[in-house]
This record gives structure tokens, C-alpha cells and sequence, in this order.
DNA sequence: CGAGAAACTCAACACATGATGAATTCCTCT
DNA sequence: AGAGGAATTCATCATGTGTTGAGTTTCTCG
């Protein structure tokens, strides 16, 4: 139960409003807090518009279907390619350190983080969402970086990265266990480095 | 079209059952699988029902509400008091090995894994849930593990091990992400132990 | 055998949801 | 200035939801 409006009923005015306000990404905002927040069954098209201070067939008149507002809100937020050429390759001897250090420093930028959380949770329930990350995992994430790599299995090895990194991020932000969800990147990074190392490149 | 004589339409019969199987069993059994393979909202009672084989009414008749049927389905299949007791204290030399193949063989389990899949999926997007995994964690695990521990920082330790263990369930079973969702135990526990070794050890 | 309880279904309610089409207001361009 | 289109809300529909109460059948126990 959550509801607590205000006294005054805001009355709002149909038609076109004056000035000149960018509400689509007003609106792509408020769909990403939301379907951070409540994953994509739950995040109603009537909370988002309320959110946004709009009224929800407005979206329809933008996105069409609620599906299509779910892809225009989640672009992936960084570019796989970059992330690999910049963090995996380079010095093999300091690569756990410089993706625990990357992934970090990722989470730390709030709209960066809100995404994240979002396809995470609905990867977690909706059965298409997780065949789509499926899909990037494996051929934007996985063989990028396995071709880099200079031991057995590299895609084993480098998906049980991954997996340390997404049970990372559902534990501090989606459970929120304590003391890990407070830890800072500075007592993180010297436990993750060590494990990240030996994924990538073995003892 | 209105005499319907094949079993288009089953018909059910109003009223009790001759025989006497358990149908109490078998609407948990389904709701489980139900809970598990969509999640808490998106698993309807009529879903429920319809897959034991039941009317949704029954559910309520057995349970009252949907949460204390979720409740009821999803009692922790294992109990942590013994885990620790046999799998955590023990040779410290070797935990990490023995760690990754207790998860490893629980998982092997259908009926295990079927619970901890709608528990982690659940969590993903029910704020209650998340709230009571966290406390279950926090209480029954890290506590009971970290005191076993000769580290500094033993609760920030025993938490990135079990993060790695819900990130592993998750891209194996949730994304199901190849090659790590197909691999098999002995290819997993030599990669998985040293990183438990060293979150429960040190160095 | 008979009564009462248990197991079971049916129909319905009250509500929330995604979607649509019409109506209104404003902006932009000629 | 005026026309056409974009932005925006409103009312409404069809559907699916959790839940309830009443009715029917079978079991159990005296």
C-alpha cells in the first residue's frame, strides 16, 4: 500500500502543452526507474505515466506497445566492444584488477546502475528478455572476450566471470544483504581482482 | 455446436472425488513449478489450479491467499545449520572444493533446484521476498559461516561467495547462457573451488 | 445407516491492466 | 494569419486477476 497523493486533485489539461519540455525522455527515464524498481509485468503503464506526469496513453502514442517502450528504455548502456578493448586486452598480469575496478566504477553511475537493474530483474522473470540477454551474453560479451583469452575454456571461464559479476549486483542492490551492499570499491576491488584474474588466466 | 462429446472440454465434476489421492501435494508440486517458471505475479491461481488440475478455488480453500500458498510451497529445502556443520567447518585446507561440490550436487536435485529457481526468480522482483531472503542470508548463513572463518572481514567474504553461487544459478538456469549452462560438475569444480578457497581462506 | 465434515467446482465481484479512438490544445511552416 | 500536424488527455473496451460464497459430491465416524 503506497499511495499518498496530493489533497489538491492536480486537474490536468488536455491538448498540447506550451513550452517546449523534452517529454519522451522524460518518460524513458521514469519506464527505466520503473522497470528497475518493479521488473516489467509489475511496472504498470499507468505508474510510468504517472511517474513521468503524463498520461499513459501518451506512451502508447510514442512507443506504441509496452514492449517496445521496455526496448527504447534499455539500450545497453555501454558498448561491449570499448569495454573489451579497453579493459581485457592490455597487460594479462593486471586484467582482474582492471575489470573489477571497471565494473565498479560502472555501478557508481546511477543511470548506468538503473539499466542494469532493470534487465537483470526482468531478465530474472520474463522468459523473452532472458533469451535477448542470452543472445548478447553469448555473442557481444562471451566471444569477444574469449578470443583474447590464452587458456582452456575461455568461455566457460569467462561467463563464470560474468556470473560473479551479476550475483554481485543481485546481491548488493536487488537482496541487499549487509555488510556487501555497503562495502565500498575500495574493500571490493582487492577480493573480486584475485578472482576475476583467475578466471581469465588461470593460476 | 452446443453438444460437446469429446474431451474439447473436459467438464469437470462438482463436488469431492472418489479415491483419494493427494491433491494438497499436488497443488504444491504445481505451484512450485509455476512459481518457479514465471515467478510470483506473473503465476496465476488460475494457472496453478489448471496445472494440478484443480479449480483456483481449491487454493484458497487449502491455503487462503496466494502469499501463504507461495509460502507454503517454498519452505528452504536444506538446512543451513547442517550445511555449515559438514560442508563449511572441516579441513580448512579443502573447503572451497567441498563448497563447490555440495552447490553443485544439490543442484542435481530436480526438486531442489526447482525451489531455489523460484526463490532467486521471486526475489528478483518481489520487494517482500528480497526482503526476507535477505534476512534468511543475512541470519542464518553469513552468521553461521562467518564465525567458522579466520579472516579479516569474514561476513564481506562468506556474502561474495554466496553471490558467486546466485550468479551461477541464474546464468546457468535462468539465462541459461552455453557453454556454462551444459557443463557438467567436473568441469565446474575446478574453476569454482579456488575462488571459494580463497573468499573463505585468504590467500 | 445417517450426520456432519471435508473436498471440490461454479459463478460472480471488484479491480487493475494494456490498448484504442476521439477530442482538445499548441507548435511549426508557409 | 492560417492550415496541418504533433502532443496530450479522456473515456472506454476487453481481458485477466485474486478472492468469496454457495452449491454438490464423497468420505469418515458414530
Amino acid at each position: 500500500m503506497t499511495s499518498a497523493e496530493q489533497p489538491a486533485s492536480p486537474r490536468k489539461k488536455v491538448g498540447r502543452r506550451p513550452g517546449s519540455a523534452d517529454t519522451r525522455l522524460v518518460v524513458l527515464e521514469a519506464a527505466r526507474a520503473e522497470f528497475a524498481a518493479r521488473g516489467y509485468e509489475k511496472a504498470s503503464m499507468r505508474a510510468i505515466g504517472r511517474a513521468a506526469g503524463v498520461d499513459a496513453a501518451l506512451l502508447h502514442h510514442y512507443f506504441g506497445t509496452k514492449d517496445r517502450l521496455f526496448l527504447a528504455a534499455l539500450e545497453f548502456p555501454v558498448d561491449p566492444q570499448m569495454v573489451v578493448e579497453q579493459v581485457i586486452a592490455g597487460d594479462r598480469a593486471t586484467v582482474g584488477e582492471r575489470v573489477a575496478g571497471f565494473v565498479l566504477g560502472l555501478w557508481e553511475q546511477p543511470e548506468v546502475l538503473t539499466r542494469m537493474l532493470a534487465l537483470v530483474r526482468v531478465a530474472a522473470t520474463t522468459e523473452q528478455v532472458a533469451q535477448l540477454m542470452r543472445g548478447f551474453v553469448q555473442e557481444e560479451l562471451v566471444r569477444r572476450v574469449a578470443v583474447e583469452l590464452d587458456v582452456e575454456r575461455p568461455e566457460l571461464r569467462t561467463e563464470l566471470m560474468i556470473s560473479q559479476i551479476v550475483g554481485l549486483a543481485m546481491a548488493r542492490y536487488v537482496i541487499g544483504v549487509e555488510p556487501l551492499a555497503s562495502a565500498t570499491r575500495e574493500e571490493l576491488l582487492p577480493l573480486l581482482a584475485p578472482t576475476f584474474q583467475r578466471y581469465l588466466t588461470g593460476e
